[in-house]
Parts: structure tokens; sequence; C-alpha cells
RNA sequence: CGGGCUGUGGCGCAGCUUGGUUAGCGCGCUUGACUGGGGGUCAAGAUGUCGGGAGUUCGAAUCUCCCCAGCCCGACCA
């Protein structure tokens, strides 16, 4: 192509309100233009870059056996029912009424829609399959943020396996925990698995690949040491054993005037450690206390997987003095029976413990959790941070920030039995088939590598996903530097380079300025001064390098390079 | 949804406090000349519902009220 002709609008300034640098990289480079607010129009060479990034997805999930389909993005309501979904997605649906006032929706995700086409799964012979398609998602997202990494409309290449038992879903989820490792690896990417939540797509377990940056959204624990990582919303720890005094025989009250915090509280007397610090949420409508150790924190996630809330927020103080008689600073536990308590772990057995007593300005000393407190459900609420050990092997763990660029889930028989996926086994017994999903953004990655791939000119984007190859930036319009710089390209062209002709009447330091910023990996320099000597000069952009190259060999040189790159 | 900030040619901004000619500047754009290896110089031009609506006023980019949009932080989110 001939720069000449292109729509590549790169601007001087980056839009001032664009504060992710892949925002401002995508942006000032002519990628992307964004229409409203998680709304992104994809310019020409961003639509190149996104169809890269979803060829490499393609490619690699084709090799693990997937068929590629094309579903439909609006979705009758009904569909949504039949799976409890509707319901349960909440505002993150998009949702409409047709012109015979018919509810629908579009998708967010597709487990519905692949499930209900696979009920014509009927023999155990036709398993396992692997479906998969690369389609818009719609997801109201309450804050749309940095450009491409979260987006209300977006492309992801979401598959489906679809297996007779636990073991064939197994393997599956295994060839796919390759075929991302591999996908990342294209992309230049340096994500690893972790250990995740699975939120609204239920199942028993998943894996997300992190990609550190500071621009993402999921704080991520690791451990130097060994293996472990894991999101922080499934994310545990070791702690410090406690040694507690046996206390008293009951609960004690004490006055604690003006004392409101934890933090208050301690310099009376009461380390955090041996506090119970009492949280009123509210739970798709039910008021629910949440009890963590005073020196903890609630991570709200852990409690919503643990209770199967869908809707989650805390009290106000309002709420919270309606159903314990007092405001947050007071709350407590002891003897309350008419809320479900949820306690972490950490407070089991625990005993002489300080906690609020349901009238301001009153606490209760000596309280032994499981004696004095009624509680319905123990299980892990609280949020680990770095510092803390290692849950297997006591290493000092770090806390990283990060870009979650793709997610697979274990989902089990939920979605076939919702749909009626079930085939007839060896013995002729009809049984629920086993899937799994897996799901990867293919705009966020492209704006994650922008995101990773960079310097103070623009964007250093790997040969693999480049809007183009290489460019031939011819300096001087004339007949004979243009001649050169034309057969060079054609040249390269041959080989099947995805190469740029820069051939506009502009100053050399536009054209350099210009290259560096979209990012095109080689960039071979037709000027007069080295055609001089029979040369021209390459440019290797994520190196710096820099050197001349005969005339006669730089096509031939070039290509080769970029082969061995892809 | 709560808090903060911002809306003025394609992009970046000034002007608003204290209302007063044809609303400025830089970049970009057009034409011409000189130039031509890192965003060149000179000259001449074009491009504006000042986010929208209502109000106050002789007069509103500027003051008042309402609304809308965008960005950031938080909540939320597969």
């Amino acid at each position: 192509m001939r720069w000449s002709s292109l729509f590549i609008p790169t601007l001087r300034d980056a839009p001032a309100d664009a504060d992710a640098v892949s925002h401002a990289l995508l942006v000032k480079g002519g990628f992307i233009r964004q229409l409203h607010a998680g709304h992104y129009s994809m310019l020409p060479l961003g639509w190149k870059v996104h169809q890269k990034v979803a060829a490499i997805v393609r490619d690699e999930i084709n090799a693990i056996g997937g068929q590629e389909f094309l579903l439909p993005t609006m979705h009758p309501a009904t569909i949504w029912q039949q799976s409890g979904r509707w319901d349960k997605m909440g505002e993150i649906m998009f949702r409409l009424t047709d012109r015979r006032n018919n509810e629908m929706a579009l998708g967010i995700t597709h487990e519905e829609i692949f499930a209900s086409v696979a009920s014509e799964l009927t023999s155990y012979k036709e398993l396992p399959q692997l479906w998969y398609h690369i389609q818009t998602k719609f997801r109201d997202e309450a804050r749309p943020k940095a450009g491409l990494l979260r987006v209300r409309e977006f492309h992801m290449k979401d598959s489906y396996s679809f297996d007779i038992d636990d073991e064939g879903l197994d393997r599956q989820f295994e060839s796919h925990r390759e075929a991302y490792i591999k996908i990342f690896e294209r992309l230049g990417l340096p994500a690893f698995g972790v250990q995740a939540s699975s939120g609204a797509m239920g199942g028993s377990s998943s894996v997300e690949f992190m990609v550190p940056c500071s621009a993402g959204e999921d704080e991520v624990i690791v451990c130097p040491s060994c293996d472990y990582a894991a999101n922080i919303e499934k994310a545990t720890s070791k702690l410090e054993p406690v040694v507690d005094e046996a206390g008293l025989d009951a609960p004690e009250r004490f006055a604690t005037p003006g004392i409101r915090t934890i933090a208050a509280l301690e310099e009376a007397g009461a380390p955090a450690t041996r506090q119970i610090k009492t949280m009123v949420m509210v739970a798709d409508g039910e008021v629910v206390l949440a009890l963590v150790r005073g020196d903890h924190q609630l991570n709200t996630q852990k409690f919503i997987d643990a209770t199967g809330t869908i809707e989650l927020r805390p009290a106000t103080p309002e709420e919270a003095k309606a159903n314990l008689g007092a405001t947050p600073g007071s709350l407590g536990a002891v003897g309350v029976d008419s809320l479900r308590i949820v306690a972490d772990s950490a407070l089991q057995g625990r005993t002489d413990m300080t906690t609020g007593a349901n009238e301001d300005d009153w606490h209760y000393r000596g309280v032994s959790v499981e004696r004095d407190i009624n509680v319905d459900q123990w299980t892990d609420l609280r949020e680990v941070s770095a510092g803390e050990a290692c849950f297997n092997c006591s290493t000092t763990l770090e806390q990283i920030r990060c870009v979650e660029a793709g997610h697979i889930f274990k989902l089990g028989t939920e979605y076939s039995e919702a749909f009626g996926v079930s085939v007839s086994d060896s013995d002729g017994k009809q049984r629920p088939v086993v899937m799994g999903s897996y799901g990867i953004g293919i705009g966020r990655n492209m704006a994650t590598v922008a995101e990773t791939h960079y310097d103070d000119k623009g964007i250093l984007w790997p040969v693999s996903i480049a809007p183009y190859e290489a460019v031939v930036t011819v300096l001087k319009l004339d007949a004979e530097t243009l001649a050169a710089a034309e057969s060079l390209y054609e040249a390269l062209r041959s080989r099947g380079v995805d190469v740029l002709l820069d051939d506009r009447d502009a100053r050399a330091g536009v054209k350099f300025a210009d290259a560096e910023l979209i990012g095109i990996p080689y960039r071979i320099t037709v000027g007069p001064r080295g055609l001089a000597d029979g040369e021209v000069e390459l440019a290797v952009r994520a190196t710096g390098e820099d050197k001349r190259l005969g005339v006669d060999v730089a096509a031939e040189t070039v290509a080769d390079a970029i082969i061995a790159e892809r």
C-alpha cells in the first residue's frame, strides 16, 4: 500500500483525556477513535492489528481442534431465562424489546446459545466437540476506561468444549491452557495463569491469564518461590498462629466512649488481631453480617462466591442502626439471632476477643467466637495482602497489578442440564455433557500489547501483529529514488511481506516520526545519499539497530528477518 | 451509583474571576515560493451551534438554573 493514499490520521498531541499509555498511543497513531464511552471505531490501521490478533487466536484454537461458528449477538430473553441468568446477570446485560414487545438482550457471552445448538448432540461417539466463534460482545460496564482495555462493545473469541466426562473436560481445559500460552507468546505478552474466581460463569474452577501492567484492574498474589499465583479474589495465605487466653466465662460489656475504629480500640488495649470486625452487608436485599479479624479486610468477591450472592453492597449506617441498634464502630454479632452471619475461617476457635456491643460507646470483651456468636457459615472471606506467607512454601507473597488477558472455565453440567444437552453413553444411558468455556478479548489483548511495548516515540509492535511488517521510506520523490524504492517494495511484496511504501511528499523527519509512532518493526530508508553508494538503510524499531544494506540484498535480508520473527 | 474534574475549529489550549467591537494562540489543513536525511521557513488563506436548553441583561463563551456528554478515583464487573 502507498501511504499517500491511506487514511492514517496521526496526531501531534494525544487527546488530553487519554490517560492510559495504550489509549494515548492508539489514538495518536490513528488506530482508533472514540464514538462514546466504551465504544471505539477501529480505523484501518487498528482493524489490521485487530485482525492479526484474531488470526493468531483462530490459528491456535483451530490447532487444538476448534470449529469456527458465528452465532447471533441478539438473543431472546427466553434462552437466558432457561439458564436462570436473565435475572442473575443484572445490569451488565443490555436489554431491549422488539416491535412485538418481546424482551431481547445483547450477548455478553454465549454459553446459552452454544448449549442450545449442542442439544442436537445425541451420542457419546460425537464427543468430544470444541466449538468457538469470534464475535461482538456487549457489556454495560459501570465504568468503561483506559481506551480499549475496558469497553462496552468488543470482540471476543469464546470457545466451548463438550465432553462425556470430567476427564475429557480436563483434557480440553489443558489443551486450552497450552493454546493460550502459545497465543500470548506469539503476541509477545508475558502472561501467566492464576487461580481465579469463576464469578457469574459458575463451574468448578477457572484460570485467568494475567499480564503485569499498571493500567490493569486486577490484583494478583504471587509467590516468588513456588508456582502459587492467584487473583486476590481467590488468594489465600498462611497466617501467623495467634495464641489466645482462655478468656471469660461470658462476654463482658465495657464502656468505650468515642471509640469508633479498630485503631482506636487498639489504643484502648485490644490488639487488632484480637478484635472481631463486623460488617453489615446487603446481599440480594437480605441484611447479612460478615465477620473478619480486626486487622483483616473483607474481600467482597469471596463473600459473593461463598454465599451465592448476585448483588452485594455495604449497608448504610441507617440500615445498620435499624438492624443492630448501633452505628458502625460499635457493631457486633454477639447474641444476634435474627440475621445470617458469615464468618472468616481465621476467627474459628478464637477466644478472649473484643467486638462491638451493638450500643454506641460500648464493646464486649472475653468473647469466644464459637460459643458466643451464632455463625451460620464459616468460609474464607479475608483479603490476602503482600508480605504474608505463601500457603504452600511460606515465602513472602507479592502483589502485582495485572490486566486479565484471558479466562478459562470448567463449567461442568450446569448449562447442559439447563438445555438438555445429553448423549447416550456406551451403555445406552443418557448423560449430560460436561462443558468448558474459554474466553479471550481481541481488542483488550491488542491494547495490552501496546501497554507493554512502547517507548517515547510510539508503539513497538511485535512483527506478529504490527499493522505493517515493514515500511519503505522514500526520502526524495525524484524518478530515480522512487524507482529504487518501488522495486524494493515490490520485491518485499513478492516475498509475502506486509509492506507499506511511504511515498508522501513530506519531510524525512515527519516520515520517520510517523513510522515510529505507529510502530512498524522494520523501516528501509531509500534516499539519494545511500543510492549513490548502491545502498539503503535498515532501521529496526525494537532494537534501535541502524545499518546499511546493499540495494541488491536488502529485500532478501529484510524478508528473511521478518519471516523468521513472525 | 458516590466523589472530583472537564466540555471553546481536526488535535492541544487561552479567554470566564470583574458580561461590552469581527472569540484568540500553537499544531494541523489549503495555495504559492524557497527548501528537502529527524515534525523547515516565509507569505496569503479556510475552518467555531463557545456541549444543549431555559433565564437574567441593552448586551452572555463569561452570570443563574436545569439537562447532556467525557475523563479520573472509588463501588461494581466474566
